[in-house]
DNA sequence: CTGAAAGCGCTTACAG
DNA sequence: CTGAAAGCGCTTACAG
C-alpha cells in the first residue's frame, strides 16, 4: 500500500480531492460513486482504488452542488397551517410523508403557515430549489387563497377545501365516515345525537355534516337543526360550542349521545361531561372522527372514525414523487381513501332514564 | 412604459434573466435583490428599475445555488429514533424549533431513525450541505453511538443519554422535577408511593428515580426495594409493569400513590386502577411525567412534572445557529432547562382506610 | 474506455 | 460606483 499523505483537510473531501488521491480524474470518480448510469466504464482496478480513497477521506457528495447539477435536491416540501403548532392531524400525516420519503431516499422540509390569507403568496416562495415539489395541506384554504402557486415545482394537495382543476388531491371518503358513525350510534340505540360540527363552509366539516343527516334519514329520525351547533376543529372550539348548547338548552333533555366533527371537539366534551359529574359512556355517550393520536389516550378511549392518515401521507408522497421524477404532466389523481369505523369505550347504549340538562348550564 | 417582450420562461427566472430584462449586469441584480452589504452602490433609478424587472419574472433566488456559493443552506436538521413515527415528545420538540427556525427564515428538515445503533453512522450523512446543522435528539442513545458524528457540520444534541465532550446539550432539570412531585405526594400526606420507572439506564430514567429516592430521603422515609419496578416509557410496559407488581404483591397494602416516569405509564395506571374498580385520586393517587398532550384528556386529569419541550426545541435551534453562524468552536454550553409541577385532579390525600392489592390480582 | 470542457445559478474578490 | 472573471462541487455532453 503507497504511503500516500492523507491530506489534511479542514473541510468536506470533494470529489477532485478523492480524484487527487487515487489518481484519477475527478469525472471518473464521479462516475463510480454517483452516477449509475457510465460507472461500467471504468476498470476494476481502477474502481477499487477510487472507492479506498473515497472511504479514506469520508467522502460525501455535497447535496447543493448536485442539486444545482441535476436540478434534484431530493427533499421534499410539505406546507400547513399551524395555528400554535403542528397538531395530531399534521403529525399523523407528516410520520406517512415520513416513511414514505425515506424508502425513496428523499428528505422532507416542513414549512408552516400562519395563515392562507396572508401566507399563501409564501408558498411558491418555499419552491425556490431547495426542494423539488411540495405537498399543501389544505383543508382551510379559500378558494382565493390558490392564487399564487409554485410555478415551477410540482405539487399535489391534500384534503383540500377547494379542488384545482389539473392539480392531483388526496383526501378520504369524510361523508361515508360520518355516515356510519352516525348508523352505528342509532343501531345501538340512540335517537337524539347532538353533532357538533367543524368550522360551517370547509368541505370536510360539510361532508361530516351530509353524512349525519343522511344517516337520520336513513335511520328515519328526523333531523333537529337544534341538534347541531358549530364547534371548529380545536378543543377550546368543543368547549365552548357544547357549553354554549348546553346553556341554551337547561332543563331541556340531554342530548344521548354526541358526535363530533374530530376527535379533538370529543375530547373537550369528555371534559365537560366529566365537569357535570357524568359518566361516559353509562350518562352520555361521545364519538369522535379521525382517530388521531389523542383518541387512544382519553379515559375512556374514543369511538372514533379512522382516517388512513399515514396512508394519505405516504399516498400524497408517491403520488408527488411521480410527478417530480415522470413525465412532464402526468395526468391528475383525486385520490380517495377509505375510512374506518374504530369501535372503543365512549359509546355505549343510552342510559335507560332519559337525563335533563341541569338548571345552572 | 416600454413595451419590452416577456421572455416566456419555461424555467425559474435567474439573476441572468432579470439582468437582460432590466439591462443591467448580473452582479448588479444580485446585489440589489440578495446582498445586503453590497446593495448600496447601485443607484436608485437602475434598483427600480432591477425590482420591477424582477417581479416581473417573478425571481426567486435559487436556494441550491446560494448555497453552492454561499456554504449556507439555511436549512437545519433534526435527527431522532422513531418507533413507528414521530410521538408527542418529538412533536412538542419539533414545534419549539419550527417557531424559532422560521423567526429567523431558516428551515427544517427532519431525519428519523430507526435505530441508533444500526443508524448512527448515516446521521453523518445526512450533513451532505443539504442543512447547514444538525440537533440531534437521543435521550436513548448508547455510548458508542456517537462515534461517527458529523465532521464538518455543527451539531447541537439534545437530552443526551451521553454527554459529549465539546458539544452543546439541552436539557431540563428532571432529578428536580421527580424529587418536587415526590415531595409534594409525600406533602398531602403519602409515605407508601410506588415508583414506576422508565428504562433503567437512560439517563432520563435514572435521574427520576435518584429524584424520587432524594425525595424520600429528604422525608425521612425509609427506601423500600420493593416499591420501585421498571417499566419503560411505553403504555404497554406501563400496564405490564404495574399489573405484574400487583402479582407479586398479592393481599399486600396498595400503595397510596403512584408516581410513574412519564406520562403514558401514568395512563395505563389509570386504566389499570378503573379496571380493579377503585377511584383516582380517592383511593389512590397516580402522578405523571412530562406533561404531554395525554395528559389533559384523562379523567381525572393528570398531576405531573411539566418539560418545557418546546422551549428546549426553541433552544437547541438558537443554539445551534450560534454555531452554524458565529465564531467557529463557541464554548459549548449545557443548558438545562427547569420543570414545573403541575397539580391537577389525579392526587389527593391519600384514603384513610389502607386497601390492599386484590387476592387474584 | 478515458479525460478536458462547459455549465447549473449564485457570490465574492478583483480590476477599471 | 460599476462590470468581467473566477469559483462553489457536481454532472453531462463532447472529443480523443
Amino acid at each position: 500500500m503507497p504511503a500516500v499523505p492523507q491530506p489534511p483537510l479542514n473541510r468536506p473531501a470533494t470529489l477532485a480531492d478523492v480524484g487527487r488521491l487515487a489518481g484519477v480524474s475527478t469525472m471518473a470518480v464521479s462516475a463510480v460513486l454517483n452516477g449509475a448510469r457510465t460507472s461500467s466504464r471504468i476498470g476494476e482496478g481502477t474502481r477499487e482504488r477510487i472507492v479506498a480513497a473515497a472511504a479514506r477521506l469520508r467522502y460525501r457528495p455535497n447535496a447543493a452542488a448536485r442539486a444545482l447539477a441535476n436540478r434534484r435536491m431530493k427533499t421534499l416540501g410539505v406546507a400547513g397551517i399551524v395555528g400554535g403548532g403542528l397538531d395530531y392531524y399534521f403529525l399523523e400525516l407528516f410520520n406517512g410523508m415520513l416513511e414514505a420519503a425515506a424508502e425513496h431516499g428523499e428528505n422532507m422540509t416542513v414549512f408552516t403557515l400562519r395563515d392562507w390569507e396572508k401566507d399563501a403568496d409564501r408558498v411558491a416562495g418555499f419552491c425556490d430549489g431547495s426542494i423539488d415539489g411540495m405537498i399543501i395541506v389544505a383543508p382551510q384554504w379559500a378558494a382565493t387563497d390558490a392564487r399564487q402557486l409554485p410555478d415551477h415545482a410540482p405539487f399535489v394537495t391534500l384534503h383540500s377545501n377547494h379542488l384545482l382543476p389539473g392539480v392531483t388531491n388526496i383526501e378520504s371518503d369524510e361523508e361515508t365516515g360520518a355516515y356510519e358513525m352516525v348508523r352505528h350510534l342509532v343501531a345501538v340505540g340512540h335517537r337524539r345525537i347532538l353533532h357538533l360540527t367543524g368550522p360551517r363552509g370547509l368541505l370536510g366539516a360539510e361532508r361530516r355534516v351530509r353524512g349525519y343527516r343522511r344517516a337520520l334519514t336513513a335511520s328515519k329520525i328526523k333531523f333537529e337543526p337544534e341538534l347541531m351547533r358549530e364547534a371548529g376543529y380545536t378543543g377550546a372550539s368543543g368547549h365552548k360550542g357544547f357549553r354554549s348548547w348546553l346553556h341554551d338548552h337547561r332543563n331541556q333533555p340531554l342530548p344521548s349521545a354526541i358526535f363530533c366533527a374530530n376527535d379533538a371537539l370529543a375530547i373537550a366534551c369528555l371534559e365537560e361531561i366529566a365537569a357535570m359529574g357524568l359518566r361516559v359512556p353509562e350518562d352520555i355517550s361521545v364519538a369522535g372522527f379521525d382517530d388521531a393520536v389523542g383518541a387512544r389516550t382519553t379515559v375512556p378511549q374514543l369511538t372514533t372514525v379512522r382516517q388512513p392518515l399515514r396512508a394519505m401521507g405516504r399516498k400524497a408522497v408517491e403520488l408527488l414523487l411521480e410527478r417530480v421524477t415522470g413525465p412532464r404532466n402526468p395526468p391528475p389523481e383525486n385520490v380517495v381513501l377509505p375510512v374506518e369505523l374504530v369501535q372503543r369505550a365512549s359509546v355505549s347504549a343510552p342510559s335507560p332514564a332519559p337525563l335533563l340538562v341541569p338548571a345552572d348550564a
